[in-house]
DNA sequence: TCCATTTTTTACCATAGGGTAAAAATTATG
DNA sequence: CATAATTTTTACCCTATGGTAAAAAATGGA
Protein backbone atom coordinates (compact mmCIF):
# COMPACT_ATOMS: atom_id res chain seq x y z
CA UNK A 1 0.00 0.00 0.00
CA UNK A 2 1.74 3.60 -0.70
CA UNK A 3 0.77 6.11 1.77
CA UNK A 4 2.98 9.10 -0.15
CA UNK A 5 5.35 9.71 -2.65
CA UNK A 6 8.59 9.30 -0.13
CA UNK A 7 7.79 5.04 0.55
CA UNK A 8 7.82 4.04 4.09
CA UNK A 9 9.38 0.75 5.00
CA UNK A 10 6.92 -0.96 7.51
CA UNK A 11 8.90 -3.71 8.41
CA UNK A 12 12.14 -1.11 9.60
CA UNK A 13 9.64 0.64 11.38
CA UNK A 14 8.28 -2.57 13.29
CA UNK A 15 11.82 -3.59 13.34
CA UNK A 16 12.39 0.00 15.42
CA UNK A 17 9.35 -0.76 17.54
CA UNK A 18 10.21 -4.38 18.56
CA UNK A 19 13.69 -3.12 19.72
CA UNK A 20 12.34 -0.28 22.18
CA UNK A 21 9.25 -2.39 23.15
CA UNK A 22 8.64 -4.74 26.01
CA UNK A 23 8.14 -8.16 25.42
CA UNK A 24 5.05 -9.41 27.51
CA UNK A 25 3.66 -12.58 28.04
CA UNK A 26 0.06 -13.47 29.28
CA UNK A 27 -2.15 -16.55 29.75
CA UNK A 28 -5.49 -16.99 29.14
CA UNK A 29 -8.14 -14.84 30.44
CA UNK A 30 -5.86 -11.80 31.81
CA UNK A 31 -6.87 -8.12 31.52
CA UNK A 32 -4.41 -5.74 30.24
CA UNK A 33 -6.81 -2.80 30.38
CA UNK A 34 -9.37 -2.27 32.92
CA UNK A 35 -12.35 0.15 33.03
CA UNK A 36 -11.97 3.39 34.99
CA UNK A 37 -7.84 3.12 34.42
CA UNK A 38 -6.01 4.44 32.17
CA UNK A 39 -4.30 2.88 28.72
CA UNK A 40 -0.91 3.66 29.46
CA UNK A 41 0.70 1.02 26.51
CA UNK A 42 0.23 0.30 22.69
CA UNK A 43 0.56 -3.17 22.36
CA UNK A 44 1.73 -5.19 19.21
CA UNK A 45 0.02 -8.46 18.98
CA UNK A 46 2.67 -11.47 17.93
CA UNK A 47 0.50 -14.50 19.24
CA UNK A 48 -2.73 -14.64 20.68
CA UNK A 49 -6.51 -13.23 20.12
CA UNK A 50 -6.91 -10.10 22.27
CA UNK A 51 -10.66 -8.91 22.94
CA UNK A 52 -11.57 -5.38 23.30
CA UNK A 53 -14.88 -4.84 25.19
CA UNK A 54 -17.07 -2.48 27.38
CA UNK A 55 -20.19 -2.97 29.76
CA UNK A 56 -23.42 -1.71 27.84
CA UNK A 57 -25.95 0.43 29.62
CA UNK A 58 -28.12 -2.73 30.48
CA UNK A 59 -24.82 -3.89 31.73
CA UNK A 60 -23.71 -6.34 29.61
CA UNK A 61 -20.85 -7.42 28.17
CA UNK A 62 -20.48 -6.01 24.49
CA UNK A 63 -16.88 -7.10 22.81
CA UNK A 64 -16.14 -4.07 20.81
CA UNK A 65 -13.69 -5.91 18.33
CA UNK A 66 -11.12 -8.75 19.06
CA UNK A 67 -7.35 -8.41 17.60
CA UNK A 68 -5.16 -10.96 15.96
CA UNK A 69 -1.62 -11.61 15.56
CA UNK A 70 0.14 -8.69 13.49
CA UNK A 71 -1.76 -5.73 14.43
CA UNK A 72 -2.10 -2.83 17.08
CA UNK A 73 -3.73 -2.62 19.85
CA UNK A 74 -5.20 0.11 22.51
CA UNK A 75 -7.71 2.38 24.04
CA UNK A 76 -6.79 5.51 21.52
CA UNK A 77 -8.35 8.02 23.26
CA UNK A 78 -7.34 6.68 26.94
CA UNK A 79 -3.64 6.26 25.64
CA UNK A 80 -3.15 9.39 23.95
CA UNK A 81 -5.10 11.73 26.47
CA UNK A 82 -4.82 10.14 29.20
CA UNK A 83 -8.25 10.00 30.28
CA UNK A 84 -10.20 7.42 31.88
CA UNK A 85 -10.86 4.10 29.78
CA UNK A 86 -14.27 2.99 29.38
CA UNK A 87 -13.58 -0.16 28.31
CA UNK A 88 -11.25 -3.67 28.96
CA UNK A 89 -8.69 -5.24 27.16
CA UNK A 90 -8.40 -9.34 27.58
CA UNK A 91 -6.43 -12.23 26.69
CA UNK A 92 -8.56 -14.97 25.14
CA UNK A 93 -5.76 -17.40 24.24
CA UNK A 94 -1.85 -17.73 25.27
CA UNK A 95 -0.96 -14.40 24.44
CA UNK A 96 2.56 -12.52 23.38
CA UNK A 97 2.71 -8.39 23.24
CA UNK A 98 5.40 -5.56 22.68
CA UNK A 99 4.24 -2.98 24.67
CA UNK A 100 5.06 0.76 24.60
CA UNK A 101 4.17 3.60 26.63
CA UNK A 102 3.26 6.98 25.06
CA UNK A 103 6.69 8.56 26.31
CA UNK A 104 7.92 5.38 24.45
CA UNK A 105 5.93 6.06 21.40
CA UNK A 106 7.92 9.80 21.38
CA UNK A 107 10.77 8.37 21.27
CA UNK A 108 9.70 5.86 18.94
CA UNK A 109 8.38 8.96 16.93
CA UNK A 110 11.78 10.56 17.08
CA UNK A 111 14.55 8.13 16.54
CA UNK A 112 12.33 6.89 13.82
CA UNK A 113 10.92 10.02 11.76
CA UNK A 114 8.34 7.80 9.67
CA UNK A 115 6.48 7.14 12.56
CA UNK A 116 3.62 9.50 12.34
CA UNK A 117 2.78 8.00 8.74
CA UNK A 118 2.79 4.69 9.71
CA UNK A 119 0.70 5.68 12.78
CA UNK A 120 -1.29 7.14 10.16
CA UNK A 121 -1.63 4.48 8.25
CA UNK A 122 -2.77 2.30 11.03
CA UNK A 123 -5.64 4.31 11.82
CA UNK A 124 -6.80 4.88 8.83
CA UNK A 125 -6.84 1.29 8.64
CA UNK A 126 -8.65 0.88 11.60
CA UNK A 127 -11.08 3.72 10.83
CA UNK A 128 -12.10 1.66 7.15
CA UNK A 129 -12.39 -1.80 9.51
CA UNK A 130 -14.66 -0.25 11.46
CA UNK A 131 -16.51 1.59 8.26
CA UNK A 132 -17.61 -1.47 7.63
CA UNK A 133 -18.45 -2.75 10.98
CA UNK A 134 -20.86 -0.04 10.84
CA UNK A 135 -21.74 -1.21 7.26
CA UNK A 136 -23.20 -4.45 8.52
CA UNK A 137 -24.77 -3.38 11.27
CA UNK A 138 -26.87 -0.56 9.82
CA UNK A 139 -28.09 -2.54 7.21
CA UNK A 140 -27.10 -6.27 6.82
CA UNK A 141 -29.37 -8.87 8.82
CA UNK A 142 -27.17 -11.10 11.81
CA UNK A 143 -27.22 -14.33 9.34
CA UNK A 144 -24.90 -11.96 6.78
CA UNK A 145 -22.83 -10.22 9.19
CA UNK A 146 -22.17 -13.77 10.78
CA UNK A 147 -20.38 -15.24 7.47
CA UNK A 148 -19.16 -12.39 6.76
CA UNK A 149 -17.33 -12.87 10.21
CA UNK A 150 -16.57 -16.23 9.36
CA UNK A 151 -15.11 -15.64 5.78
CA UNK A 152 -12.89 -12.82 7.45
CA UNK A 153 -11.88 -14.55 10.18
CA UNK A 154 -12.22 -18.86 9.44
CA UNK A 155 -9.97 -19.53 12.71
CA UNK A 156 -12.51 -17.81 14.72
CA UNK A 157 -14.82 -20.14 15.60
CA UNK A 158 -11.93 -22.76 17.35
CA UNK A 159 -10.71 -19.52 18.94
CA UNK A 160 -13.51 -17.44 20.54
CA UNK A 161 -16.34 -18.37 22.31
CA UNK A 162 -20.16 -17.89 20.85
CA UNK A 163 -21.00 -15.72 23.03
CA UNK A 164 -18.19 -13.51 22.34
CA UNK A 165 -18.80 -13.42 19.14
CA UNK A 166 -22.60 -12.91 19.44
CA UNK A 167 -21.93 -9.29 21.27
CA UNK A 168 -19.66 -8.62 18.68
CA UNK A 169 -22.22 -9.00 15.87
CA UNK A 170 -24.84 -7.04 18.02
CA UNK A 171 -27.66 -10.46 18.26
CA UNK A 172 -27.87 -12.17 21.41
CA UNK A 173 -26.15 -15.75 22.38
CA UNK A 174 -29.42 -17.38 21.69
CA UNK A 175 -29.87 -15.41 18.31
CA UNK A 176 -26.36 -16.71 17.33
CA UNK A 177 -27.70 -20.48 17.88
CA UNK A 178 -30.65 -20.17 15.85
CA UNK A 179 -28.55 -18.78 13.12
CA UNK A 180 -25.85 -21.31 13.40
CA UNK A 181 -28.77 -24.35 13.45
CA UNK A 182 -30.05 -23.00 10.06
CA UNK A 183 -27.18 -23.51 7.95
CA UNK B 1 -6.75 18.80 23.38
CA UNK B 2 -3.51 17.48 24.15
CA UNK B 3 -1.65 15.12 21.68
CA UNK B 4 1.61 15.60 22.72
CA UNK B 5 4.12 17.26 24.86
CA UNK B 6 5.19 19.34 22.13
CA UNK B 7 1.99 21.43 21.38
CA UNK B 8 0.05 21.97 18.49
CA UNK B 9 -1.41 25.17 17.37
CA UNK B 10 -4.20 23.60 15.46
CA UNK B 11 -5.24 27.61 14.29
CA UNK B 12 -2.13 28.00 12.95
CA UNK B 13 -2.12 24.57 10.77
CA UNK B 14 -5.79 25.91 9.55
CA UNK B 15 -4.41 29.29 8.56
CA UNK B 16 -1.44 27.18 6.26
CA UNK B 17 -4.12 24.93 4.91
CA UNK B 18 -6.69 27.62 4.09
CA UNK B 19 -4.20 29.77 2.02
CA UNK B 20 -3.22 26.52 0.21
CA UNK B 21 -6.83 25.44 -0.43
CA UNK B 22 -9.27 26.44 -2.83
CA UNK B 23 -12.17 27.53 -1.72
CA UNK B 24 -15.58 26.47 -3.63
CA UNK B 25 -19.08 27.33 -3.49
CA UNK B 26 -21.41 24.49 -4.37
CA UNK B 27 -25.54 25.01 -4.59
CA UNK B 28 -27.74 22.59 -2.92
CA UNK B 29 -27.78 18.74 -3.85
CA UNK B 30 -24.57 18.93 -5.93
CA UNK B 31 -22.38 15.71 -5.92
CA UNK B 32 -18.85 16.15 -5.28
CA UNK B 33 -17.99 12.83 -5.02
CA UNK B 34 -19.58 9.83 -7.15
CA UNK B 35 -18.90 6.27 -6.64
CA UNK B 36 -17.09 4.87 -9.57
CA UNK B 37 -14.57 8.08 -9.47
CA UNK B 38 -11.62 8.54 -7.56
CA UNK B 39 -11.72 10.64 -4.31
CA UNK B 40 -9.19 13.95 -5.53
CA UNK B 41 -9.91 16.06 -2.57
CA UNK B 42 -10.01 16.59 1.18
CA UNK B 43 -12.46 19.31 2.17
CA UNK B 44 -12.86 21.39 4.92
CA UNK B 45 -16.73 22.83 5.70
CA UNK B 46 -16.93 26.17 6.10
CA UNK B 47 -20.73 26.47 5.76
CA UNK B 48 -23.37 23.78 5.06
CA UNK B 49 -23.75 20.45 5.35
CA UNK B 50 -22.45 17.47 3.54
CA UNK B 51 -23.79 13.83 3.43
CA UNK B 52 -21.87 10.86 2.98
CA UNK B 53 -23.72 8.20 1.13
CA UNK B 54 -23.72 4.99 -0.56
CA UNK B 55 -26.40 2.53 -2.03
CA UNK B 56 -26.51 -0.94 -0.17
CA UNK B 57 -26.53 -4.53 -1.63
CA UNK B 58 -30.51 -4.16 -1.61
CA UNK B 59 -29.94 -0.63 -3.81
CA UNK B 60 -31.06 1.35 -1.20
CA UNK B 61 -29.57 4.52 -0.43
CA UNK B 62 -27.60 4.87 2.96
CA UNK B 63 -26.32 7.70 4.26
CA UNK B 64 -22.94 6.55 6.09
CA UNK B 65 -22.48 9.95 7.94
CA UNK B 66 -23.13 13.62 7.64
CA UNK B 67 -20.11 16.28 8.08
CA UNK B 68 -20.87 19.85 8.80
CA UNK B 69 -19.06 23.01 9.68
CA UNK B 70 -15.83 23.30 10.98
CA UNK B 71 -14.97 19.42 10.08
CA UNK B 72 -12.92 17.63 7.08
CA UNK B 73 -14.22 15.08 4.75
CA UNK B 74 -13.11 12.86 2.23
CA UNK B 75 -13.10 9.30 1.50
CA UNK B 76 -10.17 8.02 2.68
CA UNK B 77 -9.59 5.37 1.11
CA UNK B 78 -10.22 6.22 -2.26
CA UNK B 79 -8.28 9.68 -1.62
CA UNK B 80 -4.58 8.56 -0.04
CA UNK B 81 -4.51 5.06 -2.34
CA UNK B 82 -6.50 6.57 -5.04
CA UNK B 83 -9.16 4.16 -6.01
CA UNK B 84 -12.42 4.14 -7.05
CA UNK B 85 -14.80 5.24 -4.54
CA UNK B 86 -17.78 3.07 -3.16
CA UNK B 87 -19.29 6.45 -1.93
CA UNK B 88 -20.97 9.46 -3.17
CA UNK B 89 -21.08 12.70 -1.35
CA UNK B 90 -23.47 15.45 -1.61
CA UNK B 91 -24.79 19.08 -0.67
CA UNK B 92 -27.43 19.17 1.37
CA UNK B 93 -27.31 22.73 1.58
CA UNK B 94 -25.59 25.87 -0.57
CA UNK B 95 -21.95 24.80 0.80
CA UNK B 96 -18.65 26.80 1.17
CA UNK B 97 -15.70 24.33 1.75
CA UNK B 98 -12.01 24.58 1.12
CA UNK B 99 -10.51 21.58 -0.63
CA UNK B 100 -6.84 20.57 -1.51
CA UNK B 101 -5.62 17.57 -3.27
CA UNK B 102 -3.16 14.78 -2.08
CA UNK B 103 -0.25 16.66 -3.38
CA UNK B 104 -1.63 19.78 -1.85
CA UNK B 105 -1.66 17.37 1.17
CA UNK B 106 1.97 17.07 0.79
CA UNK B 107 2.86 19.82 0.04
CA UNK B 108 1.25 20.95 3.01
CA UNK B 109 2.73 18.59 5.08
CA UNK B 110 6.31 19.95 3.82
CA UNK B 111 5.33 23.25 4.38
CA UNK B 112 4.27 22.84 8.01
CA UNK B 113 5.94 19.79 9.66
CA UNK B 114 3.02 19.21 12.55
CA UNK B 115 0.66 18.54 9.72
CA UNK B 116 0.93 14.88 10.74
CA UNK B 117 -0.04 15.02 14.23
CA UNK B 118 -2.56 17.24 13.24
CA UNK B 119 -3.95 14.73 10.59
CA UNK B 120 -3.30 11.97 13.14
CA UNK B 121 -5.65 14.30 15.62
CA UNK B 122 -8.15 14.36 13.23
CA UNK B 123 -8.26 10.46 12.24
CA UNK B 124 -8.23 9.78 16.04
CA UNK B 125 -11.34 12.27 16.21
CA UNK B 126 -13.14 10.33 13.35
CA UNK B 127 -12.50 6.81 14.95
CA UNK B 128 -13.49 7.82 18.50
CA UNK B 129 -16.65 8.97 16.65
CA UNK B 130 -16.68 6.12 14.71
CA UNK B 131 -16.58 3.90 17.41
CA UNK B 132 -19.77 6.06 19.21
CA UNK B 133 -21.53 4.77 15.94
CA UNK B 134 -20.83 0.93 16.27
CA UNK B 135 -22.10 1.23 20.02
CA UNK B 136 -25.01 2.73 19.00
CA UNK B 137 -25.85 0.31 16.29
CA UNK B 138 -24.64 -3.19 18.95
CA UNK B 139 -26.73 -2.82 21.49
CA UNK B 140 -29.26 0.52 21.51
CA UNK B 141 -32.64 0.78 20.41
CA UNK B 142 -34.18 2.83 17.39
CA UNK B 143 -36.00 5.23 19.54
CA UNK B 144 -32.54 5.94 21.62
CA UNK B 145 -30.37 6.13 18.79
CA UNK B 146 -32.67 8.95 17.54
CA UNK B 147 -32.78 11.03 20.60
CA UNK B 148 -28.69 10.50 20.88
CA UNK B 149 -28.49 12.14 17.17
CA UNK B 150 -31.09 14.82 18.59
CA UNK B 151 -28.97 15.71 21.56
CA UNK B 152 -25.71 16.02 19.24
CA UNK B 153 -26.65 18.18 16.41
CA UNK B 154 -30.23 20.10 17.46
CA UNK B 155 -30.14 21.66 14.39
CA UNK B 156 -30.54 18.80 12.09
CA UNK B 157 -34.12 18.50 11.96
CA UNK B 158 -34.42 21.54 10.55
CA UNK B 159 -31.59 20.94 7.64
CA UNK B 160 -31.72 17.19 6.94
CA UNK B 161 -34.55 15.15 5.68
CA UNK B 162 -35.79 12.98 7.67
CA UNK B 163 -35.49 9.87 5.04
CA UNK B 164 -31.90 10.55 5.28
CA UNK B 165 -31.56 10.40 9.39
CA UNK B 166 -33.35 7.52 9.11
CA UNK B 167 -30.75 5.44 7.38
CA UNK B 168 -28.22 6.85 9.02
CA UNK B 169 -29.81 5.32 12.16
CA UNK B 170 -29.81 2.08 10.41
CA UNK B 171 -34.17 1.88 10.31
CA UNK B 172 -36.57 2.46 7.86
CA UNK B 173 -38.27 6.22 7.21
CA UNK B 174 -41.46 4.55 8.55
CA UNK B 175 -40.15 3.63 12.09
CA UNK B 176 -38.36 6.86 12.37
CA UNK B 177 -42.19 8.62 11.67
CA UNK B 178 -43.61 5.90 14.32
CA UNK B 179 -40.82 6.69 16.52
CA UNK B 180 -41.16 10.48 16.56
CA UNK B 181 -44.70 10.18 16.97
CA UNK B 182 -44.34 8.37 20.36
CA UNK B 183 -42.87 11.32 22.18
C1' DT C 1 -51.28 30.82 -7.00
C1' DC C 2 -51.77 26.31 -8.70
C1' DC C 3 -49.99 21.99 -10.01
C1' DA C 4 -46.39 18.53 -9.82
C1' DT C 5 -43.04 16.47 -7.17
C1' DT C 6 -41.07 15.04 -3.09
C1' DT C 7 -41.26 14.00 1.67
C1' DT C 8 -43.56 12.35 5.65
C1' DT C 9 -47.09 9.91 7.96
C1' DT C 10 -50.30 6.24 8.72
C1' DA C 11 -51.96 1.52 8.55
C1' DC C 12 -51.67 -3.29 8.08
C1' DC C 13 -49.41 -7.59 8.33
C1' DA C 14 -44.99 -10.32 8.40
C1' DT C 15 -40.70 -11.57 10.55
C1' DA C 16 -36.17 -11.20 12.76
C1' DG C 17 -34.42 -11.09 16.85
C1' DG C 18 -34.96 -10.35 22.20
C1' DG C 19 -36.15 -12.16 27.01
C1' DT C 20 -36.64 -15.80 30.08
C1' DA C 21 -35.92 -20.39 31.38
C1' DA C 22 -34.23 -24.79 31.26
C1' DA C 23 -31.81 -28.70 29.11
C1' DA C 24 -27.71 -30.38 26.90
C1' DA C 25 -23.00 -30.21 25.89
C1' DT C 26 -18.50 -28.87 26.74
C1' DT C 27 -14.64 -27.54 29.56
C1' DA C 28 -12.19 -26.99 33.83
C1' DT C 29 -10.85 -28.72 38.40
C1' DG C 30 -10.10 -31.52 42.62
C1' DC D 1 -12.21 -39.88 36.65
C1' DA D 2 -16.03 -37.45 38.78
C1' DT D 3 -18.00 -33.36 39.80
C1' DA D 4 -18.60 -28.52 39.23
C1' DA D 5 -18.63 -24.62 36.36
C1' DT D 6 -19.20 -22.72 32.06
C1' DT D 7 -20.87 -22.50 27.47
C1' DT D 8 -24.15 -23.60 23.99
C1' DT D 9 -28.53 -25.06 22.44
C1' DT D 10 -33.46 -25.38 22.47
C1' DA D 11 -38.11 -23.77 23.26
C1' DC D 12 -41.54 -20.59 24.24
C1' DC D 13 -43.73 -16.21 23.62
C1' DC D 14 -43.24 -11.20 22.79
C1' DT D 15 -41.87 -6.86 20.65
C1' DA D 16 -39.46 -3.82 17.55
C1' DT D 17 -38.81 -3.04 13.10
C1' DG D 18 -39.37 -4.13 7.99
C1' DG D 19 -42.27 -4.30 3.66
C1' DT D 20 -45.91 -2.70 0.99
C1' DA D 21 -49.28 0.57 -0.05
C1' DA D 22 -51.70 4.61 0.18
C1' DA D 23 -52.97 9.08 2.20
C1' DA D 24 -51.48 13.50 3.84
C1' DA D 25 -48.36 17.20 4.09
C1' DA D 26 -44.70 19.98 2.54
C1' DT D 27 -41.89 21.85 -1.00
C1' DG D 28 -40.66 23.67 -5.47
C1' DG D 29 -41.51 25.48 -10.08
C1' DA D 30 -44.09 27.51 -13.79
Amino acid sequence: MEYNDSSINFEDFLGVFLSISKREEHPKNIQLLQAGRTCRKLYFIEKGILRFYYYNDAGKDITHWFRFENSFITELDSFLNKTESSYYIETLEETVVYSISLEGFYKLSSLFPETEKIWNLALVQFLLELGEKVKDLQFRDAPTRYSNLIEKHPDILQRVALGHIASYLGITQQSLSRIRKQK
